[in-house]
RNA sequence: GCUGGCGUAGCUCAGAGGUAGAGCGGCUGCCUUGUAAGCAGCGGGUCGGGGGUUCGAAUCCUCUCGCCAGCUCCA
């Protein structure tokens, strides 16, 4: 159940890949994969993926085997993991099978035979999916000499199999309970030609490389330590993206009417008990005890923020009240689940809740569509939406629920901004926008929410207007955040940018090298130029050669490198290198000052100081 | 939390019962540097932590903490 989703940071979870899934767990839809060319190759893949697995294995049993985003799996249960080595066997073995071009033979039987089938052969997790199933007749598909519990399709013979790989086993839960017994994965990728599996292949590899975790290391921003997992120290260079970021969220903010607040961090366990967290969330809050009372560490800065609501009588002429909030959040995420700054236990959320009546819903929405907008359009991100609507459990006037589902509908039309609408997907507590954005490796990441309450805050909190009328009413809350988190957004942009942010963002936007001792002074002038400009420069006047502190700053991914020796200290110029490599001669330090000012004030995400 | 893997110098890693190693980084000196690594020397470690086995433990056993992959979870 969703509850309580101030602006959840779980990443998008490929629908495909959960119907895939389901349709061999729990036989949902007719055929066990996609009809389409690539799932049923990957579907198939399994299939040639289990006989090598049985072939090198006898005494394996076979659990269920589907395809999923980019590939496939098979689960197996064997009392020991696969190894790297069983992998390699296992793949060698695929590929002799896909070089028999072994037909795959439809059979159908009844399902009472089928059970005894599958029990003759000692597959008692097919004999389980058999007997949770009231079909009357069940299909299997056979391929040499292997056979499986089977709806297809597949594709005509394992020689149509061109390119696949193995990648990776580990444990899995039957069922995906963790009530069950874990069984053997092993996960493979597999497409229709060989080009793109080589570019999947490379999307990894490239992928590892841009790890957020090593490039934060390495690029001095962030680390964790083993004294606080799930909670990253911010270095210096890191803490500045993180008040760039921050500049430029307040600067949006403040130009469109919000006010920020900030509200306490502990805050005792009756706060909790009065908005519902200390019965649904409690297992997820860190909690201190101290002089007999319980205080608990905020997940959520939304309960706190109606304090400040109810801090007045409101009048209809104070609403839309836009309360924003850059609160640290702490959230007990179990230990498995922690990965780096995409899943943390303490976390900045960029958070605001909007008190607005009913018929401001529109241009509330509108007005925060058009901020998701603009904080995403500086990164060259094209962020895509999302409409959830009632869920069955959805409380409140169904009148309200119209009304507030039409005013998000029309915004996002207002805006000229297509919509997929994911329909009963909203909150009990009202619909919502959801914001996906894809990065430059094509991964999808779920960043900005948009929620109308109805319920939790009003209701639960006792929040009112007095209207018009002289009648105290309710109003409508909206919870959004638009990086989602501090910390996980620099995850993203980090390996995004590959570590190569735009010089806005750039904690060193320059650095000054003199050729040798010989420039220091002029060196110095040209630092202090661009210091006193405002520039985020340094200057690297160690005894060292040119050659070797180009290295440091190009792995440093510094934007730019002023190179300043005899000629250009005669002529008040630098010459400039850019990150990517480039040499673009010779730049008056002027002009160099200028463009450096304007690349950084307009946000741009290319380097184009000297190319004017 | 579960399954498996892994914790050795700031970083990347070698060492697998017998006196803790390398490369890079750091420091010092030489060189006086022109677009991705000049040369030499010197430091640097309770081998994640606790307990055990052993004459002797980085190495074997055990508990624990953390990290990684996947599962589960993600309000």
């Amino acid at each position: 159940m969703v509850l309580f989703s101030c602006a959840g940071i779980a990443a998008a979870r490929s629908s495909m890949a959960r119907s895939e899934e389901d349709r061999h767990l729990h036989f949902e839809g007719q055929t066990d994969c996609e009809p389409a060319p690539l799932p049923t190759v990957r579907h198939s893949s399994s299939h040639v993926m289990a006989q090598a697995v049985k072939q090198l294995f006898p005494d394996v049993k076979l659990a269920i085997g589907p395809a999923i985003e980019d590939g496939f799996y098979y689960d197996f249960a064997k009392s020991e993991p696969f190894t790297p080595e069983d992998l390699n066997r296992i793949e060698q073995r695929m590929r002799e099978i896909v070089q028999k071009d072994l037909p795959f033979v439809r059979e159908e039987m009844p399902r009472e035979a089928a059970v005894r089938f599958f029990e003759s052969r000692g597959e008692p997790f097919k004999v389980e999916i058999l007997k949770g199933i009231d079909a009357l007749s069940v299909s299997l598909y056979r391929q040499g000499d292997f056979v499986d519990l089977c709806r297809g399709p597949h594709v005509p013979a394992t020689g149509h199999i061109k390119a696949f790989k193995l990648l990776s086993s580990s444990g899995a839960y039957w069922r995906g309970s963790e009530k069950n017994p874990m069984l053997q994965r092993i996960y493979g990728t597999a497409w229709l030609t060989q080009e793109e599996l080589d570019r999947h292949l490379w999307r990894l590899e490239e992928a590892k490389k841009r790890d957020h975790r090593k490039l934060g290391r390495e690029l001095d921003l962030f680390v964790f330590q083993d004294v606080s997992p799930g909670a990253p120290f911010w270095l210096p260079k890191g803490m500045v993206i993180f008040r760039e970021l921050e500049r430029f969220w307040r600067e949006v903010h403040d130009a469109r009417g919000y006010q920020e607040i900030s509200t306490p961090i502990l805050v005792n366990r009756r706060l909790w008990e009065e908005s519902g967290h200390w019965e649904h969330y409690r297992e997820n809050m860190f909690l201190v005890e101290v002089e007999e009372q319980v205080f608990g560490l905020k997940p959520m800065n939304c309960p706190e923020s109606t304090y400040v609501y109810r801090h007045h009588l409101r009048s209809y002429r104070d609403l839309p009240l836009r309360l924003s909030e850059l609160g640290r959040l702490h959230r007990f995420e179990r230990s498995g689940t922690l990965a780096g700054m995409f899943r943390v236990r303490q976390f900045t959320q960029d958070d605001a809740h909007i008190y607005c009546r009913p018929d401001q819903l529109q241009s509330e929405i509108t007005g925060v569509l058009e901020i998701v907008q603009l904080l995403y359009g500086a990164f060259g991100f094209e962020p895509r939406f999302f409409l959830s609507t009632k869920p069955d459990k959805g409380m409140g006037d169904p009148a309200l629920w119209e009304q507030a589902e039409t005013a998000l509908r029309e915004a996002l039309v207002k805006r000229d901004l297509p919509h997929e609408v994911r329909a009963g997907e909203g909150a009990f507590y009202g619909p919502k926008i959801d914001v996906v954005i894809s990065d430059v490796l094509g991964r999808d990441w779920q960043l900005a929410t948009i929620q109308l309450d109805f319920v939790m805050l009003p209701e639960r909190f006792g929040l009112e207007y007095i209207d018009a009328d002289g009648q105290a009413k309710r109003p409508v809350a909206i919870h959004r955040a638009i990086y989602g988190s501090f910390e996980r957004f620099v995850g993203i942009l980090t390996e995004h940018f590959a570590g190569a942010f735009p010089t806005w963002l750039a904690p060193v936007q320059a650095r000054v090298l003199p050729v040798s001792e010989k420039i220091a002074a002029y060196g110095r002038s040209v630092f202090d130029r661009l210091r006193d400009a405002g520039i985020r420069v340094e200057l690297d006047d160690r005894n060292e050669k040119l050659g070797y502190r180009i290295r440091e700053a190009q792995l440093q991914k510094l934007p730019y490198m002023l190179i300043v020796g005899a000629r250009e200290s005669q002529e008040g110029t630098v010459s400039l290198r850019r990150r990517t490599g480039e040499d673009v001669g010779a730049v008056p330090v002027d002009r160099l000052c200028a463009d450096l000012v304007a690349e950084v004030a307009s946000r741009s995400v290319s380097l184009t100081v000297g190319r004017s």
